[in-house]
DNA sequence: TTTT
DNA sequence: TTTT
């Protein structure tokens, strides 16, 4: 019975959130995340890599993705493996795997890119803290309590 | 600001949970678990190195660590790091690490021990499945909801 | 570019392990991991929920696996997301995603089953130490030295 | 035989490393990181918790911090809890935990700060990609070959 | 397909 | 102090 699946990511999005607003005031955001490793090959030329991952937020992480990231962000993710299955039209067995996000959070620039449209002055760069989007984990710490059952307020 | 505490054992108990009920229904549970690592050092000698950690459980997970878990006792442990500090007599500033732990699992064997006085037919030893304890967190997965959250039923 | 992609599993294998010894001295192994999660639905009742990892293991560890793990071995894994990508008969773009295992440890009951034909004692149930299997890992703590780049020699 | 003692952290350094160059080509660097956890208290005010935690890096990474992080750099980091253990001039058993850093990656912000004095144009914001430094974990993938095993070339 |  |  016991069992840990557990998936932690570090990378950036591929693109911006895609979220759906479904009946129930249920609310589903897809991520695409990348991320990659790079290594020396055996012939010492520079290799990099990268892996796809498709991420899914439920409620309120959806809604905070929505709000505050989008292509390029870099986030650390903590989630399990989830997959579908299903049968397709030719009648084989399809399965498709992809990441249930549990918490998330913004790590490095500031959330914006919109909401810093004159950033002229050099230093303007680190200025505006403008609270970066953690959900729940923070630091990994506390009770790790899913958005979807706490309440409905931003928490930020 | 966005952080990340997170800490992972797998290892076993180096004695029987020593348990505290404090006023106002508080619980409190401290474990010692030794996390082994063996390699080979530079002369080829086979290498043993234990790390002993303190845990620190509350209220429902230490009822329930009080319940299934004793000496030598193998558990994944899933926490936080939190140090206390404090003056000591001689004037010095102090400070004591240990593992918030937020979820736990049972590894192996069956809880027992006692569980099973009369284990004699070898097949006995399958036989009883005497529920693993596990701590909310199971696969890692669901919204990790600390069980101080939770309703007071044990969760088997 | 930084990132991480990391995957923690904890379960029990659904199948013995299948290897297959390629040219060049490569082997692969391919297991079958079910990660179990329990919970309560909001009618109260228990429901099991089960998640089947694709893990693949290589050279080294490969050979480990083959040795020592079976059907219903429980194990402790760490690993990357890795997909493969191609194209179908049907032009389809086809995605599988499985767990590149980077090493892994074998938790609980002795390895055995045939390791151990006479349990008729009780206490011959702790007896024989029959040495679990860990890939390099150990302690999450060592360098985490690809099994690949070590020696050949079993590590017991 | 087996354990893990796996340490995951993402904070922020609190001051500039500590580098000590001792005899025989070894390195040693200490950092300091923050971990904030914030959280809403029973009377709905914000908390922030911040724990201070003690990193020890050698080597090759301890060089790689030297050159690139700073009071302020946002990391992520894997290591392992190890504690040192002494008698102090009271004759009294002390013992002091750290994280021994098996790898560890920079986040967000170029590594610099310093380093990009004239960044007029705003999109030079992105230009110059300024190579973040990372310590073989990269995606969590590679081997996790640890730098000390590697040849002594920064990896970038 | 495992495990409890 | 555990475990192998």
């Amino acid at each position: 019975m016991a069992g840990v699946n557990k998936v932690i990511l570090l990378g950036n999005l591929g693109a911006d959130p895609e979220v759906k607003y479904l009946e129930g005031d249920k609310v589903v955001a897809n991520l695409s995340l990348a991320t990659t490793e790079a290594y020396n090959d055996r012939n010492g030329n520079r290799v990099e890599q990268t892996e796809w991952h498709d991420l899914e937020l439920w409620d309120q992480q959806a809604k905070i993705a929505e709000k505050y990231l989008k292509k390029g962000s870099q986030i650390y993710v903590e989630g399990k493996i989830k997959s579908d299955k299903w049968t397709d039209e030719q009648g084989q067995n399809r399965k498709k795997t992809k990441i249930r996000v549990l918490s998330f959070t913004m790590v490095g620039g500031r959330p914006d890119g919109m909401g810093n449209p004159n950033p002229s002055p050099p230093q303007s760069d680190t200025s505006s803290p403008s609270s970066k989007p953690t959900t729940s984990m923070s630091s990994g710490g506390g009770p790790d309590i899913s958005l979807d059952d706490a309440d409905d307020d931003l928490p930020f």
